[in-house]
DNA sequence: CGACCGATTGAAGGTCGTCAAACTACGTGG
DNA sequence: CCACGTAGTTTGACGACCTTCAATCGGTCG
C-alpha cells in the first residue's frame, strides 16, 4: 500500500500555526519558541480505509493527530480473531503509548478516509524535555483514553446483544460531525462489542425494519438519535 | 464506617523515603528537596474489606497509592446494576484521574484488608509545577492503565463464560504476592466479567470439581496455574 | 457474464440467564 | 448452648438469546 505524502509541515511554522483543528491537536498550547524546537519534518498523510497506520510490532517511531476520519485499534490474537479495543476520531492522538517508551499496543487501521498528521516521537519527546506545555495535554489525553475504555467496558461489552449495537451506533454517532455517522462493516460491529457477524447484522436489520436507522452507502447510516436512546430503557 | 489514622507521615521526610514500596510509588524518583514542598500531611490509611475509599461524587482532594491489598473501581448504573472496570494492587495509584481536575470516574472499594498512602492532591499539584520528575511517573501510570483496560476488554469481556473466568483467576494470581490469591465474590466476578453470579458459581465448582483450583477461605483460592493456562487453549 | 466478498436470513443446537429451591456459614438472641 | 434468621453459594430446570452452520442475496470487479 502506497501513502501519500501531501505536504510537509516543517520548515513553516505558520502550517502548525494555522491549523484548522488547532485548539483540539496535542501542540495545542505550544508557543513559538517551541515549535523551533522541531527539527523533524511532520507531514500530513492521508489513508484510505483499511489501510494501516502501523502494526503492533512496527518500530514505534510516530504519533499521529487525526485531522479527520476514524480510526480502529485492533488487538490480534494469536487464533486469528480479533478485538476492536478503541475508536479514535478528530483530534484524537494515535499511537500515544510509544511516548512512554513502549512499542505499539494495537494495530491501527483507517475506517474511513483518513489525514493525519504523523509527528516523529523523537520530536515529542524534545519538546516535552524542555517545555511543560504538553504535561497538560498528555495527561488530559490519557485521561480521556481512560474514560473511553470505561465505556467501551461498561456499555459495548455488557449486556444484550440489541442494546450493545445501540450504544455503538450512538457513540458513532457521536464521532461524527455530520448528520448521518460512519456504519462499520458486520466483522467490525462483532469485533467491537464481543458478539458475531450474524448478530450483528440481525440486529442492524431489525432496527432498519422498526424505522429507527437508515442505511444509506454501505458505511454510512443516519438515524434518529432520539428515538434510539429510547430503545435503551 | 470509621476509618483509622494509623500513621501521619507527613513531618518526618524520612517517613517516604524509607517506604517498603518506595521503588513502586508514585512519589519514586523524588528527591529531598521535593517532599519539602509538600505542606498537608500525606496519611497511612487502614480499610477493611467492603469499605469505601471514595464514591464517584465525592469531593476529589485525594489520590491514594496502594501499599498492600487490593482495590476494585466500580461503576454504579442508575437501574442498580454495576459494572467492575477495574483492580488495582500494590503499588497502583487510586483516583489518579483527578489530577488532571477531573471528578472520580468511579468509586473504589477495598477488596482485601487494605493499605494505602492517602496523598492530597493539591500536594501532587505543587510538586507536579515545580518539579518535572513527577511526570514520567505518571505517564507511566496512564499506559499501565490503558493496557490493563485493554487486557479487561480482551480476555476478561471477550469469549465464553468459562474462559473469562480462567483468565480472571490467572490475573487474581499474578496481583497475589503469594501462592494462593484472593478469590472475590460471585456477585463481583459476575460484575467483573459481565456475566451473573450464578454462571459464575458453576464455573468455579465445575473447576473445583476438576481439580485444577482450590478454595481454601470464603475469598482465598490457589491454583496450578499451567493448568489453568492449559484450560484457555 | 461469472467469481467473489460481504450482508442477510433461516434452522438447529448450545450457552447462558432466569427463577426457584436447597444448602452453608455466620451471627444474633432466646 | 442451641435455635433461628440472614446472606451468599450452589444446584436444578427451563427458556431466551446467541452462536454455529448453511444457504441465499446483492453488489463489485475482473
Amino acid at each position: 500500500m502506497k501513502i501519500e505524502v501531501i505536504n510537509e509541515v516543517w520548515g513553516e511554522l505558520s502550517k502548525c500555526e494555522l491549523c484548522g483543528i488547532r485548539d483540539l491537536v496535542l501542540f495545542a498550547d505550544l508557543k513559538e519558541e517551541d515549535f523551533r524546537l522541531i527539527h523533524q519534518p511532520i507531514v500530513d498523510l492521508h489513508f484510505k480505509p483499511l489501510q494501516s497506520l502501523y502494526r503492533s510490532d512496527d518500530s514505534p517511531d510516530f504519533v499521529y493527530t487525526i485531522r479527520s476520519g476514524l480510526v480502529k485499534l485492533v488487538n490480534y490474537s494469536s487464533d486469528g480473531r480479533y478485538r476492536i479495543v478503541r475508536l479514535l476520531g478528530k483530534g484524537d492522538l494515535v499511537g500515544i503509548e510509544v511516548l512512554s517508551g513502549q512499542p505499539y499496543a494495537h494495530s491501527a487501521e483507517a475506517l474511513e478516509p483518513l489525514a493525519v498528521c504523523r509527528i516523529p516521537v523523537s520530536e515529542v519527546l524534545r519538546i516535552n524535555q524542555d517545555s511543560p506545555r504538553l504535561h497538560e495535554q498528555m495527561l488530559a489525553r490519557w485521561q480521556k483514553i481512560s474514560s473511553d475504555a470505561d465505556y467501551w467496558i461498561t456499555e459495548l461489552s455488557t449486556g444484550q446483544a440489541r442494546q450493545r449495537v445501540i450504544h455503538l451506533l450512538l457513540h458513532l454517532a457521536s464521532l461524527s460531525d455530520r448528520d448521518d455517522f460512519f456504519l462499520p462493516s458486520r466483522e467490525d460491529m462483532g469485533a467491537m462489542l464481543a458478539i458475531t457477524t450474524e448478530t450483528a447484522s440481525r440486529m442492524i436489520s431489525a432496527l432498519r425494519s422498526e424505522g429507527v436507522l437508515q442505511v444509506q452507502d454501505k458505511s454510512r447510516a443516519s438515524a434518529n438519535l432520539e428515538q434510539l436512546r429510547a430503545l435503551l430503557t
